[in-house]
This record gives C-alpha cells, structure tokens and sequence, in this order.
DNA sequence: CGTCATCTTTACGTTAACGTCAACTTTTAT
DNA sequence: ATAAAAGTTGACGTTAACGTAAAGATGACG
C-alpha cells in the first residue's frame, strides 16, 4: 500500500498554505508530522486534520476552538475525555447550525439589496422583474 | 415622531459590543452616528450597519471587505459608483454561497462524528472497526 | 567534491481588531 | 454647588495568525 508520507512543500501546494503555516500549527499541536531526521512528513492523518483546520477557519472559528474539536476526530487517540469533547462539540455543532441559519439571511438580504442595485444600473425603470 | 437617536451605552447593550468597538468602527468609518456637541448618538441607519458589520464578523469578514459592501445598502449616498459596489456585492454574494455548501458539509460531517463518538459512549454497544 | 535546492530552527516584525489606562469635559442627581 | 456618572480623545498594550529574514543542516547531482 501506498504509505502517502507527504513533504511540506507539497501539501503546502495541495492545500494552499505556506510552510510557515504548517509549522506554526505544528507548534500549537494541531499538526504531527512524521520527522525523518529534522524534515517533516506529513501522513494522511495531518490531512484530514488540516481539512478540518481550514474549514474551521473560514467559518471564523480560532485555530483554538478548532483544537478542541479535533480529537473528535482523531480515532487513535482516544486519551482525550470523549464525553467532554462532545459536549463541545455540541455546542459548536449548535454554534455551526445558528450560522447557517444566519448565512441564509444574509444571502437572501444581498440578493435583495442586488437586485435592487441592478435595477437602478439597468435602466432608470423602476421596477425590475427577473 | 420618535428620532430614535441613541446613545453610546444603549447601543452597546443591544448589540453587546463595547464602546471602544463602536468608537473603532467610526475611526474606520464604518459607522457615522450624529454629534451632540461631544457626544455620539447612533441613528436608525447606524443599527442597520452595525447589524450588517457584525454579520459579517461572524462569517469570517474582514471590516474593511464589510466596508466595501455596505455601501450597497446605503440608499442615500450614491456618490459611491454602484456598478463597482455591485461587482464587489456579486463576488460576496458568490463567496457566501460558497460558504453555505461548506457549511453544510461541515454540519453533517460533525453530525456523523458525534454520533459514532455517542455510541461509543452511550454503551459500549457498538463494535469498533479498525 | 562542490554547489544547489530544500528544509530546518530561531527570532523579530506585522496586521487586524480591539482592550486598557489616563486625563478631561459634560450631565445628572443630590 | 458639588459629586458621581457617563462620555470624550489620545495613546500605548495585547492577541491571534501568520510573514520574513538569518544562519545552519541535509540530500541530490554533475
């Protein structure tokens, strides 16, 4: 089987981030690749968490509040109190849904507010149907 | 009629900010409340802002993207060119939409989780794969 | 063998978004 | 009138999330 041990320069290409990101996310222990001598490796494991990482960080959340969640879904490593990593996960779960619900809104507002933009630009007609 | 002219310190509990936020944001010219000699009231027009920055706090916007875009719900200054503000508008608009898709992946992604990680917990009930 | 290219650690710099004084002025209450 | 409350303008401090530059280690290659 493929072993899949990735060098930072490549994931840095794969997901769109610089080394010092990568790094730095090693230092606050959200990432642990594998070192072959001093150069890191990253295992499939590290993807699936930098996924996760990413994600979180466009919904606005801290790499902080994204450490938490990890170990949910870090399998292995089942040391971490599960029991209280899923009521944070409930809560985030929770926080997620109420964004979501927020996101909706605001998408329906900027449609609006667009639309209503374009009919100024369009024409000077006032009103403006599809 | 009510001119529904507020105050610093109302504003900050209706919308659970500090001052200094409120303060920031006006040196950022985000918001424009009206002077009384030294001080700040907020205006009607003023909420719907802050209600639009605050938003977009939450989904990962920058204040200064957020400035960019509230110039489209700002239906009495048009001096800003519109049909730039518009094209800024549709790329946020396309952004969000795309945020939504990811959210949605995230929120059934963390369901699954939590609900393989209940199980585990719940009773020692269901088998562990490898 | 020497020379890149890539990677490493260390460490200081930067930006956004406020927090936190300090020193005043202005309102409001007593 | 006076004291407390509320608000104001600087100005410096802080935190998160990296950027960037310096100096050395390591592996590949002609």
């Amino acid at each position: 089987m493929t072993e899949n041990l990735t060098p930072i320069a490549e994931m840095c290409a794969e997901f769109g981030v610089t080394p010092r990101t990568l790094r730095f996310y090693e230092s606050k222990e959200l990432l642990t690749p594998v070192r072959v001598g001093q150069r890191r490796l990253y295992t499939r494991c590290c993807r699936a968490r930098l996924t996760l990482i990413l994600r979180g960080r466009r919904f606005g959340f801290s790499l902080e509040e994204m450490r938490e969640l990890l170990d949910l879904y870090n399998h292995e490593d089942q040391g971490t109190q599960l029991s209280r990593t899923v009521e944070v996960a409930e809560k985030r779960l929770a926080a997620m849904e109420a964004q979501r619900t927020e996101l909706e809104i605001a998408i329906t507002d900027l449609r609006q507010q667009l639309a209503w933009a374009r009919s100024i630009l369009d024409g000077r007609g006032t009103d403006a149907a599809e």
